[in-house]
DNA sequence: ACGAAAATAAGTAATTATACTTATTTTTTA
DNA sequence: TAAAAAATAAGTATAATTACTTATTTTCGT
């Protein structure tokens, strides 16, 4: 996993510094620009290339959207996350027809703001809860085109457990402890000491607290 | 404590099974009537006294916030929650100047429900977190009525844990060991293990675990 | 300022977890 | 069907937690 480099748009300094602030003293990612509106975002993209562009809706000069459509246009390889205060159908179905990658609330979490980060930067898309439903009834209505290629609202996590590794690592989050575990599964408790090694050594953890958090973030449940 | 006894009001069977199962293996509550309207509700009152009603807002033969009234006017010492799907400002603000004590949407997590539930049998209000500005806006314009006795949103638990505990709590809840928090609070990690020790005694609980979802459960946080 | 409650911390024995390694058995899958 | 990957589990030494008790020192309410 390389640095994930991210431009801010969006027309409020607050939110930026907010999520600048929310971003530093997260590993991995790197908010290399930020700008104002869609119109400055385009011209900082003839100089920067990033990895992910979080863009807010509503913005004068150029909304996020028509940003959004304007760097699938012409720099596919850019991921968007798309913010919003509004779950309202048709921002939802407008990003997700404009190309976007993710779309958020506002008022999502920081949990779930790295997890939907972490899910595009590693090729997925991400949508809120909130919204998937909206999602899915157009879905079945045929309104397919731009999300044909990849799966919806999964991520592709770049650590790959196996399933008794994923098995235990949720009763790990129950914060059950390594006889109850066990017993649970019928094995020795030796053997989920095993399990429970080989899970916090992939996952570069040294304590449950950071089990949680790197398992959340990265939607390994 | 003793137990809280509760009649369910809701016109949709299902959702009353599955608030039945959600609050089976919950001690300490017990459901001991139900019925599918406002008319039928209030006929039950006639001959069973409970301590705490669950109200859907919409229902046919007087709706939910009717029903709230007419209890309040009535059986002044029976507690109301009210349940809604919507989180319009009008249903709540009219759920409040109805006299209810509760009002949660029934997207809401079980935990909260819980929570709510046991807020409510101690003499406490509770609002899900998503209509709590609303709430607010209405305050400060003067629209008090039926709130001026008692607190808002908060609980009055059953456990009163002392300024220490409720610290260590909060960090043990937050994963840390005792030697992280002894380290944060500045003091022996022997230390820490008596507050822990105490803690865990007082919530009546065996593990962190079990120390986790009272913890939530009764908002001791 | 006095008594009570709370916070501090050491002691001890038993139980668990941690951090590995090694090794056998099952299950996948190319 | 053979090789690779996954699951199983024991061994070992060290560290931490648990379940208490006892005891001193602070802090608080009246």
């Amino acid at each position: 996993m390389s640095i994930v480099k991210i431009i801010l748009v969006d027309d409020h300094v607050l939110v930026r510094d907010g999520i600048k602030a929310l971003l530093e003293d997260e590993e991995g990612v790197e908010v290399i620009e930020e700008a104002s509106d869609g119109i400055k975002a385009l011209s900082i993209l003839k100089e920067s290339t990033p990895d992910l562009m979080i863009i807010d809706i509503r913005m004068p000069n150029m909304n996020g959207i028509e940003l959004v459509k304007a760097i699938k246009k012409e720099y596919k390889e850019i991921n968007t996350l798309v913010l919003s205060m509004h779950d309202s159908e048709e921002y939802v179905v407008k990003s997700i027809e404009a190309g976007a990658d993710g779309y958020l609330l506002k008022g999502a979490s920081k949990d779930e703001f790295l997890k939907a980060i972490h899910a595009i930067a590693s090729g997925g898309k991400y949508f809120t809860g909130d919204v998937s439903s909206i999602i899915m009834s157009n879905f079945v209505n045929g309104n397919t085109n731009s999300m044909s290629t990849k799966k919806t609202a999964t991520v592709e996590n770049p650590f790959k457990l196996t399933k008794r590794q994923k098995q235990i690592l949720g009763l790990v989050l129950q914060l059950k402890n390594n006889k109850e575990i066990a017993e649970e599964l019928n094995i020795s408790r030796r053997t989920t000491e095993v399990h429970r090694f080989n899970l916090m050594k992939k996952l570069e953890v040294k304590n449950i607290k950071e089990l949680s958090d790197k398992a959340h973030e990265y939607n390994l449940i």
